[in-house]
DNA sequence: GTTGTTCGATACATTAGCGTACTCAATACG
DNA sequence: CGTATTGAGTACGCTAATGTATCGAACAAC
């Protein structure tokens, strides 16, 4: 029962394989995996930030304690309170980290873009593949935005991930669009707030109506078609 | 200091006045005013409404505390747990009662609806003066319908609630097209998530801005129309 | 090997907010 | 008028969650 036996046995209870000296080439992601025991940390972190993603799932970001958090990611407040000042910058850096991956999906389905038969409906399609990336995300940033009213700090935070959005992804949906013959009709910024509002709320509902996140149909399956044709015409 | 010399001074605050006995004509709203001291309890009910309607726009609902609302409705937390089992129940509470008063603005504006040039416009219009009747309601329903993701007897009400405007806005929408030679595309449940959907985004977004809450252009404002016209085509 | 540093664990103090039980005052009713 | 009922205030206990201060162990460098 000295702290050392506590550790093995708490540590990694049903995780990722143990950190252990040289375990460098082990473990599972295929990332950069830097210096094998210097970067500790930034693993905990990444548990952590792991663990924050599907806790606040479950429970919601107001709902979510850092305890449970912890306890998902196999550490302690410890830990946590090691890693980040309070559970607000927790919700930021997983904000950003999860930005980070929408952009590399969004790369990486680019090219898939082009040389469809209907338009509208190859678009729809592409936009399926990156937005409903995760329910989780959704409702993250759903909830977000909602907490963002209230509080500055976060306000601040959400409008700079909302900017990069916008920034990152209404060139994509105008060359998509173009790549189909077609141009928007609207802002871009507004185009993509739409989308965005619209697929929001079908996923609510359909999490909330109890289906599952992604049932063949939903509002955005249906509607998505109908909101592309409203906001584009044939380029000229 | 007796609790008498108490009540006196904590009763009226800075709320509406006094439920002295004979105050029967006196107060405020119109309202029917029913036997003069029997619905003291009624009477009471609506002020904690109030407050916590207030203090769900300022806080939120799951930062809002049982005694910041009894304490800026005038009364204590006896009061409250007098009148309400749950601070959930204070919430369905509210949530049926905006949306009555949502249906009364709803049928007082309906006959306004008729006889405009520009159809699309003036469905548009229509919407808003109903739609925006306060930011609070969205940012309640909004962050309702995210706790409703979690907490299964929220989720009832805000299904019960949310069919109900379902089924008394779609004839009201259907209608107000119809008389604008319109008719909708999509099923009218569909017409009503999307817009609502683009309502809750521009409100959420024009306040975490920090712009006030309708300012002349938002999202809803330019889209409106797009979307109206999204859906619909001229009837045959 | 020894030493220094870093990271995470443990334990604690504190706060806040909820819900309940009990009490008193005022009104309604006979 | 006196009694019963109801509505609101007061006080209390309890739980859950946060953040902090301290401690020990592993790793890295020399």
């Amino acid at each position: 029962m000295t702290r050392a036996t506590m550790r093995v046995m708490t540590t990694p209870p049903s995780a990722e394989p143990s950190i252990a000296p040289s375990a460098e080439a082990a473990a599972g992601p295929v990332d950069v995996e830097p210096a094998p025991a210097k970067r500790r940390r930034s693993v905990t972190r990444e548990r952590l930030l792991d663990a924050a993603s599907r806790v606040f799932a479950q429970r919601g970001i107001e709902g979510a304690t850092v305890e449970e958090i912890c306890d998902r990611a196999g550490f302690t407040r410890g830990a946590f309170y090691s890693n980040f000042a309070h559970k607000n910058e927790l919700v930021v850096a997983l904000l950003d980290r999860e930005e980070a991956a929408l952009f590399e999906r969004l790369g990486g389905v680019v090219e898939s873009a082009l040389g469809y038969p209907n338009p509208i409906e190859a678009l729809s399609q592409l936009l399926f593949e990156i937005a409903p990336f995760g329910v989780d995300n959704h409702l993250l940033r759903s909830e977000l935005s909602l907490l963002a009213v209230r509080d500055p700090e976060l306000a601040a935070s959400y409008l700079a991930s909302q900017r990069t959005f916008r920034e990152r992804f209404g060139p994509f949906l105008e060359s998509g669009l173009a790549a189909a013959g077609l141009r928007l009709t609207v802002p871009a910024g507004d185009a993509i707030d739409t989308l965005e509002a619209v697929f929001e709320a079908s996923m609510r509902a359909s999490i909330v109506a109890g289906r599952g996140p992604n049932p063949a149909d939903t509002l955005a399956r249906r509607m998505l078609p109908v909101l592309l044709a409203a906001i584009s015409r044939p380029a000229p």
